[in-house]
DNA sequence: GTGAATGCAAATTCTTTGCATATGA
DNA sequence: TCATATGCAAAGAATTTGCATTCAC
């Protein structure tokens, strides 16, 4: 299936109007479906394509995709929204990001299977999408943490 | 301990300077650590009480808690970041946020105990802070949604 | 043809920063 | 005393909105 397909059948399926703008934010969030893509990003990759398109259009449609469940959006806590697009083959993962130099690894398997079911029992709770992200230090920060000092003494 | 002990206590054990509006900043924290609250939100507790402060005062003073790790930072996806004073008592727990109603609620032992060796092991990092949001549906919101439909026909 | 989408610029919201003044240790 | 914190207002960054124009169906 093509890419063009892909995205008519997404539009389809999803009741969304496809204009050109749309086709286009939908076709560079499916090529950079590997990474986490800003409005930003979207928009000077577009433009780096010499296609036009406005931001305000990029945020529109964001928003209409995230509602549908087409994309999944990240707070990663640098007050800049990410965007990953959801492909079902793909195995769902989580983030480990590293305090010091932000470096963002993805880890699959760490959530344990049946937690549905014990959301659901526990609070009544139907859970639809898993969000962790650890916050800690990557190998060679660490190694850089241990042997400078943890706490630092530094006077505020 | 009264609170303007364990304010001192503070503020010595992570060498940082008391001044009265960090004093009222670390209060208003304490007293709220059942909540969660927004830098907006810290503001207007504070002139409630007839106090005078300045926002960029009470950012500068969440960012040396954040980085001494009395406060911790949650980004639930609204484009405000929200706070929450760690108490060394208090259990930790996760959130689950209503997609509809966006109602949170916390829950704990959501996580497998033995993280941080499992993720070390794997991806040779160092775990730090688990921030687990889990989106759904709470029991009322759930109900509205299978009586509706589930899936909008709405055209965009 | 017509309602909905776009682009632009202006408006909003949250957060940070520069600088003169005030203050804690 | 004196380095450091504060308040204010201005700057920044991300996102949203109003409105005239354009476009998909």
């Amino acid at each position: 299936m093509n890419i063009n397909k892909i995205i008519i059948d997404i539009s389809e399926k999803n009741h969304i109007r496809l204009t050109h703008q749309r086709k286009k934010v939908i076709e560079i969030l499916i090529s950079n479906s590997n990474r986490h893509v800003s409005a930003e990003d979207i928009y000077t990759l577009i433009k780096d394509k010499d296609d036009n398109i406005g931001l305000a259009t990029i945020y529109r449609t964001i928003k209409i995709l995230e509602d549908k469940g087409i994309l999944i959006r990240h707070d990663f806590g640098n007050g800049e929204a990410k965007y990953e697009f959801v492909m079902k083959e793909k195995e769902k993962h989580d983030h480990l990001i590293c305090k010091q130099c932000g470096k963002i690894i993805e880890m699959a398997g760490i959530l344990p299977e049946n937690l549905n079911q014990k959301v659901l029992k526990e609070k009544g709770f139907y859970c639809k999408e898993f969000h962790l992200i650890i916050y800690g230090y990557c190998d060679e920060c660490n190694n850089v943490r241990v042997n400078q000092s943890v706490h630092s003494k530094v006077k505020y």
